[in-house]
RNA sequence: GCCCGGGUGGUGUAGUGGCCCAUCAUACAACCCUGUCACGGUUGUGACGCGGGUUCAAAUCCCGCCUCGGGCGCCA
């Protein structure tokens, strides 16, 4: 089978062997056409009765959809044909029969609903809409790889079974390791801080979380990608331009690779790399933008999160890619550095697409008198950290980073409405399987 | 965690007390059709989430269960 055509290349003047689906069979009575589907498009398999082999017009005419079929023939230019081009078989084998009775319709006259789809993957991912957001999501994820590289940062793979969390706040999902009570862990954060301190200095790692909150959600998964990033002698605005340079290389290589299929999403038109810089509000500032919205019942106070609402107004406000800097610093977790000179305010940053958060990041706290300190305001044992604080009595570098939802930027520049459309398998309240 | 809203053939739907042994599309089966490209035509197959209740009468109203989706909180 390693000789088969990609019908995508099948050429007038060839003979072929293409391999696919039986995505549709189409009988006129005296000719009738099997159209083949495969990883790069379809072609069409004429079927002339009165000239043709009756077996192999049965065979070819009888597949049932979605069938594995392999074909054999010569190639014709056929203005007729919906490609341009036709397969004259001379043979036909049904490789795997597919049930006529489908889950699902991969040739998308009928749709489905999304927990039939994600119930039924494989087929639904037969169908172009699907398949394109999983080749653009690789394409995300490459660009996001490359940049990281061309900015001297190491790939890295940290542990997921960890005995402890990691802000304490959210929730974990216990497992048993061996006997000993252990967690899924929810973020690399406080591995990826002890590499800056390590020889490597500036890493990044693209790989899974797990959060055990019961968010029922259109942008929530209990396991998700986070593409995180950190880096020894650089401080938030570092982070903060290295995360700018990040979404900007992911959304330019989606553009330059990508142009089927984003015009198989119907998103040719309207798709932009993200050109000018991303403006950097204050906490301060957007609070006040919020306001001046008029779009709240009640007008926000500092020391308040946003609400969704807030979030909602404000990129509407502002209407692309957006910074929210310098938080109070009772709404940031622990190992965020405040600033030098205000201390009720943190280094912390957001940076927000118009509908939603898609990072979080800021200066890290690199003095380990202050880090510990902070461990116990926030009513943490430090004992249980020792792995991780330990390690900033021998010289702990100051350092930042951030945290990117994978699943969000990729939902948020398609414009999915729901996460689980740019997860394969996605994980949430109702769903372990498949 | 709190609060809403749903579950009707394989799939997607219509149907708010009798007009329903349930509509339409697609699928599937059979037959007809020599250029389809959502092929077309004829005929047929196939469903009210589960349990209880109200009523002369329940897909439709009520209760419980199961299950799914959404909003908020929180977050990536």
């Amino acid at each position: 089978m390693d000789d088969r055509t990609y019908t995508a290349d099948a050429e007038p003047g060839d003979h072929v062997t293409v391999a696919g689906w039986a995505h549709e069979i189409r009988d006129l009575g005296g000719i009738a056409f099997l159209i083949v589907r495969d990883k790069t498009g379809k072609i069409q398999v004429k079927f002339a009765k009165d000239e043709m082999d009756e077996d192999l017009v049965e065979t070819g005419t009888n597949v049932s959809r979605e069938s594995v079929v392999q074909v054999t023939g010569a190639v014709e230019e056929e203005p007729r044909a919906p490609t341009g081009v036709e397969v004259v078989p001379e043979s036909v084998e049904v490789v795997a029969p597919a049930d006529p009775e489908l889950p699902l319709d991969p040739s998308g006259k009928v749709d489905a609903e999304l927990p039939t789809r994600l119930d039924n993957r494989t087929l639904d991912l037969r169908r172009d809409e699907p398949k394109a957001i999983f080749e653009i999501r690789a394409t995300v994820l490459e660009a996001v790889r490359d940049y990281f590289r061309s900015q001297n940062a190491t790939e890295i793979n940290t542990p997921k079974i960890v005995a402890t969390g990691t802000e304490g706040g959210t929730e974990l999902f216990p497992i048993t390791y061996f006997g000993e009570e252990a967690f899924m862990n929810q973020s690399p954060q406080l591995f990826k801080q002890l590499m800056v301190g390590s020889g490597l200095e500036r890493v990044f790692e693209i790989g899974p979380i797990f959060r055990a909150e019961e968010h029922n959600t259109p942008r929530h998964l209990n396991e998700a990608t986070s593409i995180d990033f950190e880096s020894a002698f650089t401080d938030h605005q570092g982070a903060m331009d290295v995360c700018e340079g990040a979404l900007k290389a992911a959304y330019a290589a989606v553009a330059e690779e990508c142009a089927d299929e984003l015009e198989t999403l119907g998103l040719a038109d309207e798709f932009e790399v993200p050109e000018e810089d991303f403006p950097r509000l204050s906490y301060e500032e957007a609070i006040e933008r919020v306001n001046a919205t008029g779009e709240l019942d009640e007008q926000l106070v500092f020391g308040d999160d946003l609400s969704t609402e807030a979030e909602k107004a404000l990129g509407a406000d502002v209407g692309g890619h957006y910074f929210i800097t310098d938080w109070p610093s009772e709404v940031k977790p622990f190992y965020i550095k405040d600033h030098d000179d205000d201390e009720s305010l943190s280094t912390g940053f957001d940076m927000m697409h118009p509908d939603m958060e898609l990072v979080s990041g800021g200066q890290r706290e690199h003095r380990y008198d202050e880090l510990v300190a902070g461990f116990e305001q926030q009513g943490l044992d430090p004992e249980a950290f020792e792995y991780y604080t330990k390690m900033f009595r021998y010289g702990m570098p100051p350092h930042a980073g951030f945290g990117l939802g994978g699943e969000r930027l990729v939902m948020t520049m398609l414009g999915l409405d729901n996460i689980r459309e740019a997860v394969l398998f996605p994980r949430d309240r109702q769903r372990l399987s498949p």
